[in-house]
DNA sequence: ATTTGATATGTTATATTATAACATATATGT
DNA sequence: ACATATATGTTATAATATAACATATCAAAT
């Protein structure tokens, strides 16, 4: 059993292994050029290495991608590889982002989609404004 | 009394209505660059032109981003410019974009960021996969 | 009507984000 | 060991967005 396995019991790669590490040790979400900078010195040269190792983790459930922020996010979740639904508060002024966990709203958002016929395979929720300590 | 105005009753500039009337007569959702060919005829030439008035216009409410897409779309609705919560379904086929309005749902985003002392100032809701005639 | 200040526009250049295409290497199953 | 799939390295380029600055237009006050 190695340390990172996602939901179909398979270990993680090495690259897969180092962006996951950086954005885990981050407390801000990073751009895949500010990963790619963290990374030169393990090997990485080329933007093509982050972007594969990020959208295999974002399939994983592992990693969020910030749509507003072109940015990335290790999820701080374990159900989140479950199909759970991810929302995030992006602090405007420090760069906050929390996520969290819309319970109800994802029925809502279920209750539209089949009242339409849509199958939603991914949902984006993203609130931008400021956080407790910036508002006051 | 002009044909386009915004919350403020400030008629739209020469560029924004340009803009807008593209978005307006696109049946799917249009980028930054894509809006851009389609205006070269009328003296656009350059992206800031572009850039600009889709900012504005995304101010007054009139526009919306669909940052899944790095697109724009014309609102389908007036409440918009009132501060109301938009949703987006896009279909990952056929690229259709229906836009909606989760009454509810916005009253358990604000009672998350009430709980959490967060001032949401914009909200992004997008789902991404196919919409009834393609998931046939 | 003229000045003044604010807003909008035009333009060039460049920054930022993301992917195509192809070669090589590593892992996996038989 | 072999075949096949997956991952990695690399170069080049595409797509998206903004900085910076010059000029023009608009709106209000004199």
């Amino acid at each position: 059993m190695t340390e990172h396995e996602n939901k179909t019991t398979k270990a993680l790669t090495k690259n897969q292994v180092m962006v996951l590490d950086v954005l885990s040790k981050s407390n801000a979400p990073l751009t895949a050029y500010g990963i790619l900078d963290l990374l030169r010195d393990d090997g990485f040269r080329a933007p093509p290495q982050v972007y594969r190792a990020l959208e295999k983790l974002c399939e994983f459930g592992m990693v969020h991608r910030l749509e507003g922020l072109n940015a990335f996010v290790a999820c701080s979740h374990s159900h989140c590889q479950n199909g759970g639904l991810a929302a995030f508060a992006i602090c405007e002024k420090c760069g906050e982002v929390r996520e969290f966990t819309p319970a109800k709203m994802s029925n809502q958002l279920e209750e539209w989609a089949n009242s339409k016929g849509f199958a939603a395979k991914k949902t984006t929720i993203e609130l931008s404004g400021l956080c407790k300590a910036c508002n006051q």
